[in-house]
DNA sequence: GGCAATCCATACTCTTCCGTATGGTTTCTG
DNA sequence: CAGAAACCATACGGAAGAGTATGGATTGCC
């Protein structure tokens, strides 16, 4: 038996730091993230640490870079190869409503918007996702202003709903009332 | 010249706490709020703090409840005057639209959703409000079940875009766009 | 096998912040 | 006006966490 569950390697990499990191922030949020936390998690000291790293920061910093341009080919990659517009944003809220473990980091780095560093990766991924939706909306027959307000909308409800039942338990909604949820969202939102 | 603004009040009283202890979390965060920078800021000393106060917590737990308390007789209260139930939703809207400020601290809030201090206050409050859009949409005519997706996917939108165009700064939206937006999202979210 | 680069442990320092102890000062009250 | 209660300052102790210094261990390479 180990202390932790990783199959013990016995050197790191930056690499094993980062995403280490990224593990702890969906946990417990950027708050929680301490060298010395880390290192017991990962079988090691700060002496470890300060080889592979120049301070915290230079760590957190990483981790989010890597976190960005691991969205940037995986959440909208996808998407964008379903051919019919029209069938691409239903398609669009049916999957992100039914794979809710990738955004755990996303939501808890909305809670962390006080931290400098990670404001301009929040704010460049979520101008990104925003203009995916505007197209997508203008594509599904919406005019330039209204494909625009109606895309900020959708992406502000996305991140609402993140934070409420996400983060905070609300009346922890079941299974098929959630489903229920998303396809009034889709009747809602997205022109017939 | 004095350090803080404050009229300089000889002596301090709890409700005097609690109060900057509010004022600090809507500007910085609930993270930020520390007792020796808080008696820095009144212009007196720790000794004063534990006089009133017997431990950090205590200070947080009191200033949420008086925000808690506060928020129940303001916001809610002035709404449930409009008579007319079809004239109330787009009304609730634009108001809430156009008074950002009192929302600072709910918007703080949702960023320290790890304290497990904020959590049942911010449960409380939410439910609370969610069963006031529930009730809202159905006077405006939703049958029961849709209401509730309704009012679930109105909240959210509230809450993202408090987020998003709040604490993130998103393509920092003008005067004229958001009423646009606002209006948008009335003719989106309430049925004619 | 031996040398150099890489990786890590140990043992510090420094800072920040919570909380306590204790005595002083102001204000209220009889 | 005197004593008590309310309020505050100063000076500690202690925990947590960032970063540094330095030497030991491990690995790749010739």
């Amino acid at each position: 038996m180990n202390v932790s569950s990783k199959p013990e390697r016995t050197r790191l990499s930056a690499e094993d730091w980062e995403l280490a990191a990224l593990h702890l922030i969906a946990e417990q949020g950027v708050g929680a993230l301490a060298v010395e936390a880390l290192a017991r998690q990962l079988g090691v000291t700060k002496g470890s640490f300060y080889w592979h790293f120049r301070t915290r920061e230079a760590l957190l910093n990483a981790a989010l870079e890597r976190w960005e341009q691991y969205g940037e080919r995986e959440v909208l990659g996808q998407i964008e190869q379903i051919a019919d517009p029209r069938k691409r944003l239903p398609e669009l809220f049916r999957r992100v409503a039914h794979e809710l473990q990738p955004h755990r980091v996303y939501a808890a780095l909305l809670k962390a918007l006080d931290h400098p560093q990670v404001v301009p990766v929040m704010a460049r991924v979520s101008q990104r996702r925003m203009e995916f939706l505007t197209t997508a909306y203008r594509e599904a027959g919406l005019p330039a202003q209204q494909a625009l307000n109606r895309a900020r909308l959708t992406y502000a409800a996305y991140v609402g709903f993140l934070q409420l039942n996400f983060t905070l338990g609300l009346p922890r909604i079941n299974h098929e009332e959630f489903d229920a949820y998303v396809e009034h969202m889709i009747a809602t939102l997205i022109p017939a």
